[in-house]
DNA sequence: GGCAGTCATGGAAACGTTTCCACGGAGGAC
DNA sequence: GTCCTCCGTGGAAACGTTTCCATGACTGCC
């Protein structure tokens, strides 16, 4: 592999001159400028990047740890996060925690001996003392999609109240009194936030309190099935059922479909979380749409603000509904058009400075 | 951030003997490895991957360059390579081509930039003289999923030929003739190995050779919603359809639910990569299963082999195929039992030397 | 008791960059 | 014509490791 030195033999300069033309930072001759490029070129020269950081002490690598790679919100927002670190200059190493707080602590381990420039994470929340020691080190770090009470970084999640009052509001538009809830985690942000919504505006609207309608999952699908299955075991007669989360409305579909008294429409879905699915079962599922790759890009943006000197701010970004009430799956009509645009995955290289919709 | 001559200071020893202790390679007085480890536990020392990288130029960091991380296929592969390497002692930077050559080209020269040990990469094909480059170069490399005619790569993949003989055996079982094939790009082999697979199989079985039966795609959904509307549009009429990849039977179930004169029911839909929601659709959606896990697991063991001087083969891995004609979505019966094992997604942290199905 | 061999250690070189410092030359102002 | 300034360059130091080499002490054997 071909070094610098190599470089400025070749094209008759300095080693120093070498490095100034190829990393543009000093002032340097037309003439320099052209031997030096030449010469890489033809040598295929490629910086070393362990020797760039270590001297530097930047490596122009990003960490982002997602709680769950397979979870469809994790990887729209990884996805969205790499394209926009990428259009700064920067790399992203993707970690996967798997819902599991050892496995974090592996790789902040990793992270911190990398020397990334910044970490986006999706806490696990469990473990407030190693984040503290995080943020206490000096590394840029941002939270999305989960804040973690007692210790404040800044934060770029979901309106989470909002996308559940709208879900509701629509639940109780069509006549359901008896909703049933499916939450998260009470230990993560997103688990207690969404809960604590939706009894404060069950309450609000007036809807059944019946304990028996609460159940909670891990945001695993497995933990979807078993949490709907215990509220139906419980006596509790719900005629709908509200899913905090895409992968777990996947586990209630199938409890429910699993469930011989009541057919997959006798109980209506609805989830936060729109998957790319929802329209094609029968009935579809209506769907609070929840905005990774705006949660992404701005998780991106702010943390590249922080390492750059710049301040940066948390930020809610907003959530909107997904009414799929008049789609039939499976037979003709008017929904065809509608459906069409289900399965086209939108992705606007352009559109990134002020995304969607984002509030203070 | 401590270094390891702080941590020698502490201790009382030479910066030597603190390297030898810490990463344990030499032999070392069972004094000195206390008082290093005291010293490099007080000061929270964590070594500097930059530093220890360039010295020994090896990074412990493998690249894992997917076409594209939203396609539940890749993100269960990328998930499976992570827990691997991570299980070997290397890391996964991931990266996304987004089925674009362009992109690719760019996290090949920031993958070289970076040194990293080892790539695992799903290629898009096109980029022949690049990937040529990049195999000269000496990187330890490796394919998934697909590979790439005229290079010699180690590669694991599926057996596109005997999932699609699944697939196709057990359609003319059903009593079908008329099956239409929504392919993938012919450049990709996976695009062309499944297409030349449908014909040898469908002419073996004798089944229709109406050429308007036959479409391609991109491996995105909305090619899927394309290219079934296309066979729809030509006259033809059959009575299933296989398509090559998940996300594209995702776009073909949405072509089929907007077509006015055919139900989602009328038409019956084979896929190549089995999807989790694919039962609770109706009728519900058979399946070839496509071994994510496995090929991330074996791309990753392949190509730790190379890293470390052992010899590494290609291998293809086995397809079996999931039967989901008794099952009926929506309603009760005995397919209940069968639909709860669909959402657990099976992650066995033990099972790893020699996974589910593999042959030469 | 002396000598060879082993073993832990300290010191220093090396990895490939970037960047500081000093220097020489060109150009402008007087 | 001289002095000052500015600009481009070469040389060298520094980043934090690992590893080579030499040295000194200790063990064990004859």
């Amino acid at each position: 592999m071909a070094t610098i030195k190599d470089v400025a033999a070749l094209a008759g300069v300095s080693l120093g001159t070498a490095s100034r033309v190829l990393s543009g930072s000093s002032q340097t001759s037309p003439d320099s400028r052209a031997r030096v490029t030449a010469a890489a070129e033809q040598l295929k020269y490629i910086a070393n990047g362990p020797a760039r950081s270590l001297r530097r002490s930047r490596t122009e690598v990003l960490g982002l740890l997602v709680s769950d790679i397979r979870n469809p919100f994790f990887s729209e927002l990884a996805h969205a996060a790499e394209r926009e670190a990428q259009r700064r200059g920067y790399t992203v190493l993707l970690a996967n925690a798997d819902e599991d707080a050892a496995q974090e602590a592996a790789y902040l381990r990793t992270f911190a001996s990398q020397r990334i420039d910044g970490l986006l994470i999706a806490p696990q929340g469990s473990d407030l003392t190693r984040l503290q020691a995080v943020r206490d080190s000096g590394l840029p770090l941002v939270f999305v999609d989960r804040s973690v009470d007692g210790i404040d970084v800044p934060t770029i999640s979901t309106d989470n109240a909002d996308g559940v009052r709208r879900a509701l509001t629509w639940l109780h538009g069509r006549g359901h009194r008896e909703v049933a809830f499916v939450g998260g985690p009470p230990g993560i942000s997103t688990g207690s936030e969404r809960r604590a919504a939706f009894l404060q505006i069950r309450d609000e609207l007036g809807l059944s309190a019946d304990p028996r309608l609460l159940a909670h999952g891990d945001f695993r699908a497995e933990s979807g099935v078993e949490a709907m299955r215990a509220v139906l075991a419980s006596g509790a007669r719900p005629t709908a059922v509200l899913s905090a989360d895409g992968l777990m409305t996947l586990g209630v579909a199938h409890a429910l479909r699993e469930e011989p008294a009541r057919s997959l429409g006798a109980i209506e879905i609805v989830s936060f979380d729109d998957l790319d699915w929802f329209s094609l079962v029968s009935p579809p599922i209506s769907a609070v749409r929840n905005d990774a790759t705006a949660i992404g890009r701005l998780g991106v943006g702010a943390l590249v603000d922080i390492i750059e000197g710049r301040p940066a701010a948390s930020r809610r970004v907003e959530t909107s509904f997904v009414d799929r009430s008049g789609e039939a799956a499976g037979s003709a009509g008017s929904a065809g058009s509608a459906a069409s645009s289900d399965a086209a995955a939108s992705d606007d290289p352009a559109a990134s400075d002020d995304p969607a919709g984002a509030g203070a």
